[in-house]
DNA sequence: TGTGTATTGGAAACCGGTGTCAGTGACAAG
DNA sequence: CTTGTCACTGACACCGGTTTCCAATACACA
């Protein structure tokens, strides 16, 4: 029995092949045709209502597949005042870390509706938050995703409340409520990290910081004085040098540490680029790494791994978060992205890698 | 004379106000209504058509202006059948390299009524031409921008044209017409490159080759054995490792290399990730670079001028060939557009980047 | 037979723009 | 004074879906 409806179906769709031949495409018009049904019902096929016979669902499904029919996203959007855009919304320097969030975002839209559009703001611009503004009434997008640093402005999240616009802050500490935020426990990390140098015997322990009014860069210093001070290890003011995340800024800082005298044993560095940069420092000044000098990096980019020696860091789980982060954004929009959504974790912890970049100190 | 209807069209702003806050957004009927005219008009001013009086024009931009509205890309999307999103389809593992296609894209795009949309594809799928089909029908692109190696792929070219979809592809080759391709000389790039290390000195020069199949692994290898051809050094085999672009595979490569005996005195990698790999792999051994061994890369990532020693290598000025392949994509569709097309060069080139990583070859 | 419930259809309006084509007024030519 | 041309503008259908409202059908149950 289930055959012949089949059959017919298939018939019919050459009949009215040449209707379709018009754009190429099918219409919603086409497919109702070819089923018997009423663009109505193929409608709520589309949109999964749940008061739709069984039978009905699957006769449409057939014909939708056999078609080839692809919902118009453009006709959608309009008619249902949003679309099916998910920004990412960032000024991240890093562009490993930017690329991870990419990729785990589209792990998390695959095989759904959504599509990823990309926005680099300009940190620091003054028209930035107009800017973002204007992009998001623009586009009217379904939801965005704030990577940090620019996630911990909450200028721009009251603006996406305004708007109207669902969002996730991505950050290294707890931002927004649950719904609103995926974070990675950055203090706890650093501050096992630096433990591991002291239970190493290090006690001259330099950081590099990162750039003012990053919360992660506070962060992560807070993690670092609190195990000197759990320690009871005094941190002089000349052992911190400023940073800013880039490859240069750990070269000038690292240039400061290694003035001092006596000289760290040990540097933490708040990122893996500045980690290089502390690195090639020392290499400049004949130092070798880790026997003159052990070195901790943040972040675990493919760079760490792949310098010499390999850079001990702590490793963000980001391309994860960002997934969550996402399937936080597209949670309720079909049951099962629901229920996915029900287990998505909010708070993601960090861990140290250990490579070669650090040792004991040597003997004095 | 001008003032008044401009303070008239204010009033009325605000008589209409009401009007507009259904939606918070003003439409183009808002607009049509407070400047006194149809909707068609309005249309013609966003669309910049040259059959419109001026004063109408100034005066419909003026109401614009005022109400803030800003034309729905959904519904333009709609009625014009096609959308205002540009693609960025890749399959690349470099993220360095993704990150700066992307941000010679958006430079290309900032201010202009497009965005971008991003769509990585699993290369090696068998659905990966199916699966692009699918997203680009779907989402009715305005054009998108290929990316090697996937833009090396002709069946993806048919298929835009097929689709009727614009596309620029990206190469390190001539692959197509002018219109649809900015390609880098990788070829004579790395003739150069090796000239250099002969100059130098060296005769006994390693290669790790990029993966089969990559159009830019063909063009380099060849250039590097245009070099030595030119030179009269014979190349055999054994001087040539293969590798697939990524970390390890330089690894394993130059351990390879490192074995033969006598050793080479430099090696070239195809690419700046694999350099890092032979580095690393010599440095394991306890040789120095420059001095045991000189190393030339490919690519110019940050990695290359932050690792140690920083690493020659050739530069390759991929955000400036993405954002001339975007602007490309866009051409035509305003008259100012147009002209920096028409200004739009095909061809780029590659240029050497000497750092430390290089030397003479120690005297034997 | 009547009533309630679940499922589907039909018609029309709507989302916010764009294309077509006919209409308007001004002005020069006949 | 008419006619034709030109530059400009508006009415209306249309893009491909969704929604609303209501009616219709089928079926189960009392």
């Amino acid at each position: 029995m289930t055959s012949i409806p089949l059959r017919l179906a298939r018939t019919v769709t050459s009949d009215y092949a040449g209707a379709m031949e018009k754009t190429g495409q099918p219409t919603i018009n086409d497919v109702a045709r070819v089923a018997g049904v009423s663009k109505k019902t193929v409608s709520r096929v589309i949109n999964r209502s749940p008061l739709l016979n069984e039978d009905t669902r699957r006769r449409v499904e057939e014909v939708i597949g056999d078609l080839g029919y692809i919902p118009n996203p453009q006709a959608r959007a309009l008619a249902l005042g949003r679309n099916f855009l998910i920004g990412l919304v960032h000024d991240n320097p890093n562009a490993q870390t930017v690329m991870n969030v990419q990729q785990g975002m589209l792990e998390a839209l695959y095989d759904t509706e959504f599509e990823m559009i990309v926005r680099p703001l300009n940190r620091g611009s003054p028209t930035m938050l107009e800017d973002l503004r204007h992009f998001l009434e623009r586009q009217r997008l379904f939801g965005v995703l704030l990577m940090p640093p620019i996630s911990e402005n909450d200028a721009i999240a009251e603006l996406c409340v305004e708007i109207g616009c669902r969002y996730v802050r991505m950050g290294s500490t707890e931002l927004d409520t649950d719904e609103h935020m995926v974070a990675s426990n950055d203090r706890e990390a650093v501050r096992d990290a630096t433990r591991y140098l002291i239970e190493l015997g290090h006690r001259r322990i330099g950081l590099v910081s990162g750039p003012h009014g990053f919360r992660s860069a506070r962060e992560r210093r807070l993690g670092f004085e609190d195990a000197l001070r759990d320690a009871g290890i005094a941190l002089p003011r000349s052992m911190i040098a400023d940073g800013d995340y880039r490859f240069e800024s750990g070269l000038v800082a690292a240039d400061r540490l290694l003035d001092l005298v006596p000289r760290p044993t040990a540097i933490f560095s708040c990122n893996d680029e500045m980690a290089a940069g502390v690195i090639h420092a020392a290499c400049q000044r004949g130092l070798t790494v880790p026997r003159d000098l052990s070195v901790i990096g943040f972040d675990d980019t493919p760079i760490a791994a792949h310098m010499w020696p390999p850079l001990t860091t702590v490793r963000w789980p980001i391309a994860t978060m960002a997934r969550s982060a996402a399937l936080k954004l597209i949670a309720g929009v079909s049951s099962q992205e629901t229920e996915a959504a029900v287990a998505e974790p909010s708070l993601f912890r960090s861990t140290l890698i250990r490579r070669a970049s650090v040792s004991a100190p040597a003997a004095e």
